[in-house]
RNA sequence: GGGGCGGUGGCGAAACGGCAGACGCAGCGGACUUAAAAUCCGCCGGGGGCAACUCCGUGUGGGUUCGAAUCCCACCCGCCCUACCA
């Protein structure tokens, strides 16, 4: 026997596989399909221990899938565009691509060093002509189905430098421009939307797909579902000035109005007296930062427009005032307010004064005065002062199934001053972005023919290479001339280019379909290999992407359906989370902590079978947990004790039937243990298992009186297990051993359950809950018997002292509890 | 403020409502060795006892149950997400 090389074998076997194409990937419509998809990695340059945290156990369950028989698919490709690139060239005068290229060679070389089964030849590259000529694509027959949109939107603008800027370029509490210190104005810019909102209720429903409750309901939440009413208030103006309320019932309690600072109709309904006031109040808020203005312990700040409405139910002229505590960004941008019953009006009231009237009379308690409140009122009660609602109760907080809110609705609907209403916190998808390493939007613009899509056979728009990165503020796709300058595909008069790139989140919204047939040139992907492959069976990666990649990768996914292109509604049928290795100190790795683990020396180190089989056992894969350099030695011993044994010379002395047994049962136990735990994903306790089974093997080695046949089924069966988490020293010993090629290739080990079942069990006695005492039974013991022998134990007996128990419970193979 | 996840030995963790701590790391004692590493054997939640054994123990306090780490209620702590959502 030869020592254990890791370096020699692991080596030898991603050679071999390589060469033999043990893990090409093709379409058999005689076997079952299983599509494992694992995230993408964006190319940073270095292969990080979260990278292989995330992809070893998927690889190592897709390894399974494979050996129950599925034709596996398992791809891997690259993110590759985006903000650090171009943040990097920069600063380092280098170009984008050629940073985001070296980068992505140098990760493929890491990335084989995990022994993953990868098809190379499915590998995408989100910033490949070839396959962002698709996202373009993409982009263009979502705009004809009208679900890509361009309008104004607020961004952050530098009036010096004339540009704008990114969150991450305004400095300070002032927000001023990182390079000339101007302060920043918020300025509405032309950007490009995606109707996502059209699909608000639909990706609610999660019911056609296993994904963990926690993502629903981040997503569920994310979403913001609210039921409630339109209401149109008029203005003085003669405006219609529609409001969306969770609280309908509440409208005859309406005292004012407030409108966003930004809503479209400020300008008409302010008063000229208040103009300069409302004008630098708009002015003030709009060099709030985000954050700030939405913190709700901020004292409120407003000013009065001048202007009034008239409330629908009863006439009522009550004034409009302008506040940054009402968004534009939900419902419609301005409210009505009822500071009886809503604290954030209640304190804008109190703070200015304004009136309070009271609607609902709290059940058993003395009615509510506008004088003596301190706080707005939102419990039960009965409306009053409500007109044709006087009297009816109201239970809840909000949404429907209250009495009052239904009575408000069919009053509302009956009189037409509004109707029932939904509303979402879920905004539309903006997918400008004001950067070059993107995927341009291929959109032409024309001084006659306005907005012109570019033709689907002019795709894809290529990204120019050879820009100048000059810090001037303008993006350089615009310095560009011959890239920006063009001509109008309609008209043929000069035109213009647009120069904002697409949001990386598009590239990875459709990434799982490019996969399929990453040349294919017809289309986004291979129809023949769609039908076959799709949907993604299973989906591994982080939870943060919960709310941002996907619920964009459904919304494509629904889209494309509308396309034609799929026939499904959902993506991914199955999710699971991996959680997140932290450094030794139990803290969030990071390079300024000095915690970093590298993977790259570990592999050098234990080799990567070492390192992939403890990513799997040192913790629960959905929770992650600190790193510890010591812990890995466990791993590092099971690899080790398996080549010992498997290498071994075993010739029993004299065979003992009953050890013989034993050490099939462990066998056929530990194969019925892991199988159920790869299942569940249950990776840390399979290895444990596999531990287990190795003790008992070493120990029936050292015994020597097993059969030398049981020996060999307790031996293959180990490497056969452990051959998704090791991939190459099972392949190296199996070979070793005389088996076939490849292991990889060999069906999952069966367990036979009349092997597995144990014969004798222990069953726990206990009086009064209490352990008293333990006996060894037959397994298949009747409950008489059961009892009787509990019974008659002298724990039980001794203190049963002569009288019967009130009560005995029987459970089965577990105990007997004596109830005195 | 809202939502989610979690709290079990020195450490990572196991545990269909049924023997708490499987498996592993570290540690301690011993064997082998000139020595160290590696390896092997034993011990390894706390208290009491020579021992058989016994009492206590899963963040805290209640509850349900013959029986609770597990289910329910309240609270404390940690992490994550979200944040004036009308």
């Amino acid at each position: 026997m030869s020592d254990y090389n890791h370096k020699e074998i692991e080596a030898k076997w991603q050679q071999r596989w390589e060469e033999t194409g043990l893990y090409r990937q093709e379409v058999d419509w005689s076997r079952p399909k299983h599509y494992a998809l694992t995230m993408l990695p964006y190319p940073s340059g270095d292969l990080h221990i979260g990278h292989w945290y995330a992809m070893t156990p998927s690889d190592a369950r897709a390894r399974y899938m494979r050996m129950k028989g599925y034709n596996v698919l398992f791809p891997m490709g690259f993110d590759a565009f985006g903000l650090p690139a171009e943040n990097a060239a920069i600063k380092n005068n280098m170009d984008p691509k050629k940073w985001t290229y070296e980068n992505i060679e140098k990760m493929r070389v890491q990335m084989r060093s995990m022994g993953a089964m990868f098809d190379w030849r499915r590998e995408a590259v989100s910033s490949d002509p070839e396959y962002y000529r698709w996202t373009q694509w993409l982009f263009r027959r979502l705009y004809d189905l009208g679900l890509a949109y361009r309008t104004l939107a607020p961004v952050d603008f530098c009036p010096s430098c004339n540009t704008t800027l990114a969150r991450e370029q305004v400095w300070g509490e002032d927000r001023h421009c990182e390079r000339c210190g101007t302060p920043v104005i918020k300025k509405e810019l032309e950007q490009w939307y995606f109707r996502i909102t059209d699909y608000a209720e639909e990706l609610l429903d999660f019911s056609t797909i296993e994904w963990p409750e926690r993502v629903k309901t981040m997503q569920t939440n994310w979403i913001g579902r609210s039921e409630g009413a339109t209401v149109v208030f008029k203005t003085e103006t003669g405006d219609e000035m529609p409001i969306f309320t969770t609280r309908p019932d509440t409208l005859w309690g309406a005292t004012f109005m407030v409108m966003a600072p930004e809503h479209p109709l400020v300008e008409k309904i302010t008063s000229p007296e208040q103009r300069a006031t409302v004008s630098a109040y708009q002015e003030a808020v709009s060099r709030l930062t985000e954050i700030d203005r939405e913190s709700a312990d901020r004292e409120k700040t407003g000013v009065f427009s001048g202007g009034y409405a008239i409330n629908p139910v009863n006439g009522a002229r009550i004034p409009i005032w302008i506040a940054d505590y009402v968004l534009m960004g939900y419902g419609t941008g301005a409210i009505m307010a009822v500071p009886a019953h809503d604290q954030r009006d209640f304190e804008f009231a109190r703070k200015f004064g304004l009136e309070i009237v009271p609607v609902i009379h709290p059940e058993g308690a003395e009615p509510l005065s506008a004088d003596t409140m301190t706080e707005s009122y939102v419990g039960p009660g009965v409306m009053v002062n409500s007109g044709p609602i006087d009297g009816v109760p109201t239970s809840l907080e909000k949404g429907r199934k209250n009495p009052s809110i239904d009575a408000t609705i069919d009053w509302l609907e009956a009189n037409g001053a509004g109707e029932e209403g939904v509303s979402y916190r879920l905004r539309d998808w903006l997918i400008s972005r004001q950067r070059y390493w993107g995927a341009p939007i291929p959109i032409i613009y024309c001084e006659r023919d306005g907005i012109v899509p570019v033709p689907i056979d002019q795709l894809p728009v290529l990204l120019p290479d050879d820009v100048e990165f000059k810090p001037t503020g303008e993006s350089p796709l615009k310095l560009r001339r011959d890239w920006y300058e063009t001509t109008c595909p309609i008209c043929g008069d000069p035109a213009v280019r647009e120069t904002d790139t697409m949001d990386t989140f598009m590239c990875s919204s459709w990434y799982q379909y490019r996969y399929l047939s990453p040349h294919y040139d017809r289309g986004p992907f291979d129809p023949d290999e769609g039908a076959y492959w799709l949907p993604v069976d299973q989906y591994t990666g982080g939870i943060e992407h919960a709310t941002m990649h996907l619920i964009y990768t459904r919304f494509f996914t629904k889209a494309m359906r509308e396309m034609g292109l799929v026939e499904f509604a959902e993506p991914m049928l199955q999710l699971n989370n991996q959680g997140m290795v932290l450094g030794e100190d139990n803290e969030k790795m990071s390079k300024s902590r000095g915690n970093v683990v590298a993977p790259d020396d570990l592999v050098e180190k234990y080799g990567a079978d070492t390192v992939r089989t403890y990513l799997m056992f040192f913790s629960r894969w959905e929770q992650g947990g600190p790193w510890n350099y010591d812990g890995i030695k466990g791993p590092q011993r099971l690899v080790q004790d398996t080549w010992t044994m498997a290498h071994a010379d075993y010739r029993p002395a004299a065979v003992s039937d009953e050890a013989t047994r034993l050490l099939r049962r462990k066998t056929h136990q530990t194969i019925r243990k892991v199988t159920e735990d790869f299942e569940s994903f249950a990776f840390n306790t399979a290895v444990a298992a596999i531990m287990d089974l190795r003790n008992a093997i070493l120990r029936a080695q050292d015994g020597g009186d097993v059969a030398p046949e049981a020996m060999k089924e307790a031996v293959d069966s180990l490497l056969l297990l452990l051959a998704p988490m090791a991939p190459h020293v099972t392949e190296e010993l199996w070979a070793r051993r005389g088996g076939p090629y490849s292991i990889h290739q060999q069906p999952w080990p069966a367990w036979d359950e009349a092997i597995a079942r144990e014969e004798v069990v222990t069953l726990v006695v206990q009086v009064n809950g209490k352990v008293r005492d333990r006996i060894e039974l037959p397994a298949d013991v009747t409950e008489a018997d059961a009892r009787a022998a509990a019974l008659a134990s002298p724990a039980v007996s001794e203190r049963l002292d002569g009288k019967s128990p009130r009560k005995v419970i029987y459970v089965p193979g577990r105990l007997v509890n004596i109830v005195l």
